[in-house]
DNA sequence: ATCTATTTATAATT
DNA sequence: TAATTATAAATAGAT
């Protein structure tokens, strides 16, 4: 747990082995006696290692064997099938670690984004961007423009409120836009049905700009660009 | 274990209780697997507690039966009195808490006594501390008085080593006093048989000063002032 | 065995 | 109930 991240495997060195097995028992125990005060719970805790000359239980022989006794004569067998055992215990873990994975592939997706988001700002090139990122970068984009025109629009709101009192005349327009610059663009390349292709099925590939590229044809009706987390997910 | 110690008693509020069984749970398991993969250990844990209609086991039902079973079948059931029960898994904290204890009262003794060393220092007058403390102060006087002489000596070697490519002629005296203060002035007091009574027992009392302080008689073969870790001991 | 940097567990909060 | 966060506790590696 600490100085370095170990990894879940046995410890090849004898005497590593040995002292993480002590420090790790007396952890272990501790944590089960703890349960056991906070919460009422009959707990036995048993661990003996091929090396170790005496096993160790807790909280003693005597209540171990009484604690498994009770389960042998539980009435409802069929009720252990429910109980926290081995495998239910690593399904739970892998869903888990599968969910932080698709989290973390997330974050990464938007952090490489906004790089390139701040290199293009910075003037770079992105003629060599593949469609990929070129369709997050786009929604970035879209939303970091989004919050411009809110913000704007929040400004204008109270300039109108700080005005309330007095009459209301030249009460300025809006200054927030309803559409942002990727909406408009979108509209006008539906408008002149550029490389659009109403009733297209999933299978079928449009040629896209030089003809290198083989894409899959745009649906409008499912425009990426409403959808705030699109190419994150 | 967070945002607040937890008292190590049983948790009144239900749900509360209920949450943290829950967590806790999966937190032991979690290190009972790991366990018995890092270490190669065989391993079982049984919970239950009032109120859960399940009871959890780990790794399994079958191989808690078989670990147990193992132990009963055990040659040696004497050589289970040494296993690590609840008992001796306290008797083990106890010990270990009661020499954190004797740390921390040595390292608050040492943390008051200078204090009282740099308020003397900046001139508060130290005719009113007690005995006890007048001791501790010496004591660190006579410390600090011994470590810049050790300094001095060694400031003493590195110059003579410095000259020793020269004739070795003129080699000053050694500035290094072989007795410190507090030893000169003790032995005087010992020269002069002042307050002490040779071959008084521990039960004879003396009076001290002013005769409104009753004090153990002081014997000069003991001298305190040998041992580096006196007053805090 | 003791210490320290780091990871992990988890109590409180949202 | 489930996530999140701030903090306490455990502990791997070093001394």
């Amino acid at each position: 747990m600490a100085r370095k991240k170990v990894k879940l495997a046995w410890i090849a060195n004898d005497s590593t082995r040995r002292v993480t097995f002590k420090k790790r028992r007396r952890g272990l125990i501790k944590k089960v006696s703890e349960l056991a005060t906070l919460c009422d719970v009959k707990a036995c805790l048993i661990l003996y290692g091929a090396q170790e000359q005496h096993p160790s239980v807790w909280p003693s022989f005597h209540e171990a064997a009484r604690v498994l006794n009770e389960f042998r004569s539980m009435p409802e067998m069929e009720q252990c099938k429910k109980m926290m055992n081995q495998e239910g215990f690593l399904f739970q873990r892998i869903a888990k670690l599968q969910e932080q994975l698709r989290k973390q592939e997330r974050e990464n997706r938007e952090l490489e984004t906004s790089l390139l988001m701040y290199e293009g700002l910075a003037g770079r090139s992105l003629h060599d961007v593949g469609i990929e990122d070129a369709t997050s970068l786009a929604w970035m984009v879209e939303m970091k423009t989004q919050l411009v025109y809110d913000r704007m629009e929040h400004i204008r709101k109270e300039h109108l409120a700080s005005r309330e009192v007095e009459p209301k005349m030249h009460v300025p327009q809006t200054v927030a836009m309803e559409k942002t610059p990727m909406q408009v663009a979108m509209e006008e390349l539906q408008r002149q049905s550029w490389f659009m292709e109403v009733g297209s099925t999933s299978d079928q590939k449009v040629k896209f700009g030089s003809g290198d590229e083989v894409l899959p044809p745009y649906n409008a009706h499912c425009s990426p660009w409403l959808d705030p987390y699109f190419p994150l997910n």
